[in-house]
This record gives structure tokens, sequence and C-alpha cells, in this order.
RNA sequence: GCUGUCGUAGCUCAGUGGUAGAGCGCAUCCUUGGUAAGGCUGAGGUCGCGAGUUCAAUCCUCGCCGACAGCACCA
């Protein structure tokens, strides 16, 4: 018997299915009646080399798209390339390659580590966004929602680096600061084109709930994130005005004295309870009148200062000013109230203004008591007379019985918020509404590595669309990246271009698409990956979509799964798409990180593993012998040193090794620590295996069931058909390490019967094997098909049915039922299963120990749960 | 602060209203013709803490403590 070569059958194996072309998706018409499943794995930014943690992700998928193959679906597992980005121009500006260059070649060589992992994938749908023939479709798609008002063009405040001279996303921007160059950030107003998500708010909230195949978690995060608010909005007309404001407020502008401030609430029945308003430092009236009065000029640009820096405003204090002017009531207009500003106050939500009603808010309420702003209480607490009740250091926020309320005494909070808001309505002072805390999405980016926007600028006509017949506006290839700022916007000839409309001198857009855009409707081109003309078939992605099963990361849970949510909708929309429901992810996973210890020296560097050395149970620096700290554990990643490099470790302990053991050891939704124990421990089960193996009889069919099989040619059916049951319902249910364990489970079990294992037991052995082989080929598939082959079975193992587990071989005839006297274990029975409970009853009362413990005296009571658990009551 | 997830063996994690489990690690022993090893046996637990419900709670309920994640002045 030879050790398993890892190297040589991995290797045959990989060869075999491709000259199979086993992984090649059938078309809806090869596919007949089998039931489609589409399995994707959120593509890969081409970064460079993968490693162990990276390949946990693709391996779930591939158990997936393995499993449902077995089930006998026509299975779609494509993989592609996310491959637009800044890291692309940073490689070109710090090695002066071409980002082109540098993308393709880590494809080349992603590809051939992803290949060696053993998956399952379809690669003649590859597709990589950086290919002009993908991104021509994105132009089409931008083009058509253009038309549809869906993509429009609107001013917006960005980041922008005063160095580099480029916007920056809010995530670049740390402290204050841009993340490169470290230079102060400033806002500016630029024309920003944008897609309008919020059209689709409503509908992307409700799309939640039908997505019974997501993680609560995710569901729940967009839900925050979309951000859907009752309330009302509130018109205050101004009462007094300072006569040194007058002058400026009559003249035309942004907030005319005439013009009532809007508030947006969500509590329109605490109104009674009102001490002043507050406008946000960027409020348009706070800023008209910091134009007459230098202090509160002085307090915005305060705030401007402080609301870059996210530490600061978690601390910053309430802080507001009086701006000289006041409102009337809206239910009463001899009820005049002061208008403030404040740094509290958020001029991008809601109205950018709020009335202050301290009593049932505890902003509110801090801000009032710093200021001295009276605090009427609204709302008395359930059980709370109003003789008693008192507003202190804390707002009474739940919901009570209104009072000093006037109309509104007497009523609860929610028939208080309705009686509001039609008394607002009545008077026409405000109207009730929804709002959303989800804004139409910026993306515009003054980068080269994206999709160039296909508009052109025409000094008479305006915005143009590039004709369908022009597309792609493919990226110019000659490129300078000496200089900071967009290279798109400075080459010398390229955004130069006659208007299609009216011929005249014209120019390109030169902002590129944010490469979330890409993403957003990859998975419906993997559909119809080639077509030319199109961006896909509509009918081969009404046949594919929505994605059965999507694997990812959860950092992705709100952004890209948000907007993939609206790129469907939009290209229903436009025409491009037939899905019912709009929903591209019918299934989704999230799926845990790989973890590493790290290692720091004594000066603070991060030290990779190899680098360390153990010493009386001291890790120490290989060489200087100088003492190493062991750091956290963390989500393995170039800068810290921790990775476990996949090439290098399939070398070593082959592909199937690090398939299961990144699927071992924890719930695939947690995190998984890596050890090289763990590992070893994997490496040293895929041996046993091989030898279990060795111990099989002659080859024959191992898909013939075993005929009356008995003594140890049952157990060995036990074993493996209730593996079969367990791994069948752990696969269904996404829990691979369960899957795992009743893999080991039924391994030992097998070894303990294995001197057993004679010709007589041959057709038993040879089905259990069988069965065995075929579970653990989703997560080791070489391994598999070559102890398959041992065995005598024909063709690829990946081709063959899943077992199904026959019930006849889970059942247990005997049963161990532990005897509790006043609920401790004092006894078991070994008994028949099903038997009548007064027998067990009988049994029980029988036992030696039982009638030492009860010593003559008559039990109270017997508990009798059969086949389970006898308690006898004495107290 | 809000929301969510999680506390079970040294480590990583299963599990169930009714006998506390697996893998790795550890210890003892055996094999050295499955050998960059393999195998037998074993030790190891207040199931985070406290109360309640129950014949019986690791599991259900409430409170507390701790860890992690997301959002974060959302009116």
């Amino acid at each position: 018997m030879s050790r398993y070569n890892h190297r040589e059958t991995e290797a045959k194996w990989r060869k075999a299915w491709a000259e199979a072309d086993l992984f090649r998706a059938r078309t809806p018409e090869e596919a007949g009646d089998s039931p489609k499943a589409y399995i994707l794995e959120m593509f890969p930014y081409p970064s460079g080399r993968i490693h162990v943690g990276h390949s946990r992700n693709y391996t779930m998928g591939d158990v997936v798209a393995r499993y449902k193959r077995a089930r006998g679906f026509n299975v779609l597992h494509p993989m592609g390339w996310d491959a637009f980005g800044l890291p692309a121009e940073n490689a070109a500006m710090e090695r002066k390659v071409h980002p082109g260059a540098w993308t393709l070649n880590n494809i080349r060589e992603m590809k051939g580590q992803l290949e060696k992992l053993g998956l399952s994938i379809d690669w003649s749908r590859e597709l990589a966004t950086c290919d002009p023939s993908y991104y021509r479709h994105q132009q089409a798609i931008f083009l058509a929602m253009w038309r549809k008002g869906l993509a429009f063009r609107k001013s917006a405040k960005v980041n922008w680096d005063p160095v580099d001279n480029t916007v920056l996303a809010n995530e670049q921007v740390v402290d204050g600061r841009g993340w490169r160059t470290g230079a102060p950030v400033e806002i500016r107003e630029l024309e920003q084109w944008f897609f309008r998500i919020t059209a689709f708010a409503g509908d992307l909230l409700e799309g939640l709930d039908g997505l019974g195949r997501w993680p609560d978690k995710v569901r729940l995060m967009q839900a925050n994130w979309i951000g859907k608010s009752r309330g009302a909005f509130v018109w205050w007309d101004i009462a007094e005005v300072p006569d040194f404001l007058k002058a400026g407020l009559e003249n035309e502008g942004p907030h005319h004295a005439r013009d009532p401030v809007e508030v947006f609430t969500t509590r329109p029945d605490t109104l009674f309870g009102a001490s002043f308003l507050a406008l946000a430092p960027d409020h348009p009236l706070t800023r008209r009148i910091a134009e007459f009065r230098p202090e509160v000029a002085e307090f915005v640009a305060e705030c401007a200062r402080a609301g870059t820096s996210e530490a600061e405003i978690e601390k910053a204090e309430k802080k507001g000013m009086d701006l000289g002017i006041r409102v009337r009531h809206p239910f009463d207009p001899a009820w005049t109230l002061p208008v403030w500003t404040a740094n509290f106050v958020l001029s991008t939500y809601g109205s950018g203004a709020i009335f202050g009603s301290p009593a049932g808010d505890q902003r509110d309420l801090d801000f009032a008591r710093k200021y001295g702003l009276p605090v009427v209480p609204v709302v008395l607490p359930p059980g709370v007379d109003a003789d008693s009740h008192a507003i202190h250091d804390e707002a009474f926020t739940g919901p009570g019985t209104l009072y000093q309320s006037r109309f509104l005494d007497g009523l609860s909070t929610e028939d208080g918020i309705i009686a509001a808001i039609a008394e607002l309505e009545k008077r026409r002072a405000g109207e009730g509404t929804v709002i959303w805390r989800l804004r139409d999405w910026g993306v515009s980016r003054q980068r080269y590595w994206g999709c160039p926007i296909p508009i052109i600028h025409c000094p008479k006509c305006g915005l143009v669309g590039v004709p369908e017949t022009d597309l792609p506006v493919e990226l110019p290839g000659d490129v300078d990246f000496s200089a900071p700022g967009n290279p798109l916007a400075r080459h010398p000839t390229w955004k130069h271009v006659a208007c299609p409309q009216c011929g005249s001198a014209a120019e390109r857009e030169t902002d590129t698409l944010d490469t979330f855009v890409d993403s957003s409707w990859y998975f419906a081109r993997f559909c119809d990956a080639t077509a030319p003309d199109r961006p896909f078939d509509p009918k081969l992605a009404a046949y594919w979509l929505p994605v059965d099963q999507y694997v990812g990361g959860v950092e992705h849970a709100v952004l890209h799964l948000l907007y993939a949510r609206f790129f469907t909708r939009a290209l229903i929309e436009c025409g491009f798409l037939d899905l019912p429901g709009g929903e591209p992810f019918a299934g989704l996973f999230t799926q845990g990180m790989v973890n590493h210890v790290t290692y720091k020296s004594g000066e603070g560097k991060w030290l990779a593993p190899d680098e360390i050395e153990d010493r009386e149970g001291q890790p120490v620096e290989i060489g200087s012998g100088r003492p190493v700290t062991r750091g956290a554990l963390e989500k393995m990643s170039k800068s810290k040193r921790n990775v476990i490099d996949l090439d290098a470790f399939v070398q070593d302990f082959g592909a199937d090794v690090a398939r299961w053991f990144v699927l071992s050891d924890s719930p695939p939704e947690r995190d998984l620590e890596w050890t090289d124990a763990g590992a070893e421990g994997a490496w040293r089960f895929s041996q046993r295996l091989w030898t279990l193996f060795a111990a099989a009889p002659p080859p024959g069919d191992p898909l013939m069931a075993a005929v009356q099989p008995q003594g140890p040619g049952l157990e060995i059916l036990r074993a493996c058909h209730r593996a079969a049951a367990a791994i069948t319902g752990d696969l269904e249910g996404f829990r691979f390490n369960r899957c795992i364990a009743a893999v080991h489970e039924c391994v030992n079990a097998l070894k303990k019967l294995e001197p057993l294992f004679t010709p007589d037991h041959a057709p038993a052995l040879r089905e259990g094997l069988g069965i065995l082989a075929r579970l653990i080929a989703p997560f080791m598939p070489h391994l598999a098909e070559e102890l398959w082959e041992k065995l005598g079975g024909t063709g690829f193992v990946v081709n063959a049915p899943w077992p199904e587990a026959n019930p006849d071989f889970l059942r247990e005839d005997m049963v161990v039922i532990p005897v509790q006297i006043d609920g401790r274990r004092r006894a078991e029975l070994n008994a028949q299963k099903g038997l009548d409970p007064q027998i067990l009853r009988a049994m029980a009362l029988a036992e030696d120990k039982v009638q030492a413990f009860l010593a003559g005296a008559a039990p109270k009571d017997v508990i009798i749960v059969p086949d389970r658990i006898i308690n006898i009551v004495t107290k």
C-alpha cells in the first residue's frame, strides 16, 4: 500500500475534468427537465496572489455547486474579475507599469491559483470588467438609464484632496486628511453623476421581506441603511426679524423672509412641547444670516471644521447660537419661538431643521438645559399622574398619554400623531410624509482606471450621449501618471471630439464610473457572457436568474448588495431584463474570515510566521533569537504579514487538505482560526481516508446495494447511511463544519470495524465506501475521484448521483434510558426501543441502584418519557 | 448611545427541556514492513454570573457581566 500522492493525483484529475469539459453549464435546451442552480461567489479584485484566507469563500461556493450537480441540477458556476480600481493606478505610479498590464498579469496569476484549488468552474464564461467587451455594455446601460432619468447630474459636495487634485471617497478620508497625501481635505461643490437609487427606496425596502434565504443581519443592515421614517413636514412662518437682517432677507436669495422654515419630525404629537427651532449650520437660512452676523459666520465655520473627524463628532458637545429671528407656532399664531442653529442638526437628513421638544428628546433636552430654554412635558408615561411627572436629566421618549397639549389632550402617542398631522394639513401648516435616509448614489470618479462615462459635453447641445454605434468609449492606452489628478482630463487628445449632434468641437466626460457599478450587473452578464451586441439575452437571464446561492463577505452587506438590487430594477425598467420581483440573489451566505496569529518584533515590526521559531515555549526571531510578541488573531493580510500562501500550501499538502481545513473548524459564517496543527490534522485525515479505502474489496459497482447485510456488514452500512443523512441535511443548511464532523464520525466507526472487513462483507463494504466517497466529493474532490476509481465506480464521482440514506439503516433497536431520582441520574436501563411506559416503570423500580436510593420508600411520582428518560420523584 | 451576534474541555467549535460531545492539543502505552508515521487507552467541564418557570434548565424567561460586529447626533 503506497501513500497518497496528492501532487500526482490532483493534477491527474484536474486534467481529466478539463478534458471532459465537465463544468460547462448546459443550455436550457440541453438541460431539459433538470432544474437550474446558479451558484456564485463574489468575484475577486485581482490584487495579486491569493492566500488560504481567500480560498474559503470559493471552496464554500464550490461545495454547493458540486452538491447541486450531484443532485441533478443544471449548475452555473462562473468566475470573473472585478478588474477596475485604484490599486492598479497606485501600482502604475509606484512601479511605472500600465494599470491594464498590471491587472492582466494578476488575473493570469490568480486564475492559475484558483484552478489548482480544483474548483468546478465554467471558465468559458470568464469575464473581466476592465475589458472593453464588458464595459461597452455597461456604457449602453448607462445611456439607457440616463434617458430614463435614472442617471443624472447634480452639484454635490465632495472630499477634495488639494495635493492630488482629486476627489476622495469617504473611506479615503482619515481624520480629515487624505489617506495618501495627509493633506487636510476640502469640501467642494462639483457637478457629479448620480444614479437615482432613491426612486426605488420603498421597493428596495419591501423587497427585503421576500429574501427568506438571506441572513437576518444583512436584511436588517439594509433596512437601516434605507432608513424609512414616517412623520410630518411642519412649516413655521417667520414672525420677527431684527431690523439689521430685514434688508438682507428681503432680497432674492436662497431663503426669503416670506418662506416658512420647513422642519421634519416623527413626533408631531409633541408640537405643544416645542420650545425652539434648530437649523443645521449649513442650512440656507443660517448661511443667509451668517452674511450679516459675523459671530454666526464664525460658528458655522467652526462646525464645518469639526465636522471632518468622526472621533470629534462623537465627543462633540451640543452647541448652538440664537439666530435672532422668531417663528410662529403652527397651531397658535400668537405663540412665537426662537430659531437657533445647532451643530447636531444634519443638513443632509430631513429638512436640515428640527423643532426642539426637550421633554421628549434627549438631544433637545441637553440643548435646552445648556441654553436655558423651556422644558414642557407633554407626554405622560403609562401609570404616572400629571402632578408628579417631571423631567430632570432624562427625556421621556416612550409612548404615553398626551397632556398640556390643548386639543391633543388625552390621546395616546399614536393617535396624537395622526390627529396632529390632520390638524397641520387642515391649517396648511404641514403635511404627513415619509422620508428616507438613503441618498442617491454618486458614481463619478475622477480616475483613469474605470469605465468611461459615455457622455459628450457640447457647448451648443449640452449633454449628448455617445451614439450606440460609437461604443465602447475606450480608455486611451498612452497615459501619464507622473502628475497628480485625473490622467484622462489632461490627456492631450482623448477628450476632444466632435459633437455627434451638431458637429462642433466638444469634450468627452472625463469622469469614470465607480467600480461598484461594474459589480452591479456582472452576475447577469454571466448568463450570456459572450453576447457581442447586447449585455445579455433576456431569455437566458430569465432562465438563470436569480442567483440561487450567492456567497461572499459580510463587508458587502450594504453597498454592493444594495447597488446590485437597484441595478436589476433599473435594468428591468430599461427593458434589458425580465426578472419578476427584481431580486438578483435569492439566497445569500456571508462567510467568516480566516484569521491567523500575528507576530511583532521588539521594534514593533510585523513578522511573518516563517521568521519565528519556538524556544522553550517563547516565540523568538530566527537568527537573532530576539524575543517576539505574539499579537492578536487578525484577518490574513499582506500588511500584517500573517498570510499563508495558497500555492505553497497546496504544493505541500494538496488542494483537498486546504479545502477541508478551511471548512472544518468553525461554522462557515464565523471566522476561522488558521493553525498549523489544524492544517496538519486535516492532512492526516486525508491519509487516514486513503488507508481506510486500502481495505476495500476488489473493484465492483459501488452503486449496487448490498443484499441483506449481516453483522459487521450491517454496522458498516449503518455508519455510512447515518453519515449520508447527516451530511445531506447539513449541506442544505450550509453547516459545512458539521458535515466534516459527520465524516470524522463515520470514518472512526469504520476504522473500528476494519479488522472485520472480510470477503463475506464485500458488497456491504463496497456500498458503504461508495457512499463515503460520494459524501466527501464536494469537499475533497480529487481524493474522492481517486477513491471512487479504486472502488470500481464508473465515470467520475462528480457525475455520480448523491447518496440517499436508507431509513432502514438509521433505526436503532436498543436504547439506553437514564433513570433519574429527583432530577439526578442514578442508573440506566438498556431497553428495547418503543417499550410501554408501564413496563419501563417496572424495570426502573426493579433496578438495584434505584432500590438502594429509595431505601424502601414509595416514589411520589414517576415521570416517563418513552425512549428518553425516567425520573422518579420522592419529595 | 442604538441594533445585532456570541459566552460549553487547554484551543476551535457541535449539541439538546431529560446520559454533556467532536476535532486539534495533552498524558500513558503499543507498533516501527501503512513510517516526511500509525494505533490503543486516558485525563480534562460550576455549559459566563444571579434569579425565576419545571418533576427536571447548559437549553425557556428576566436581570447582570464580558467579547465581537454594524450603524452612529437620522429629529
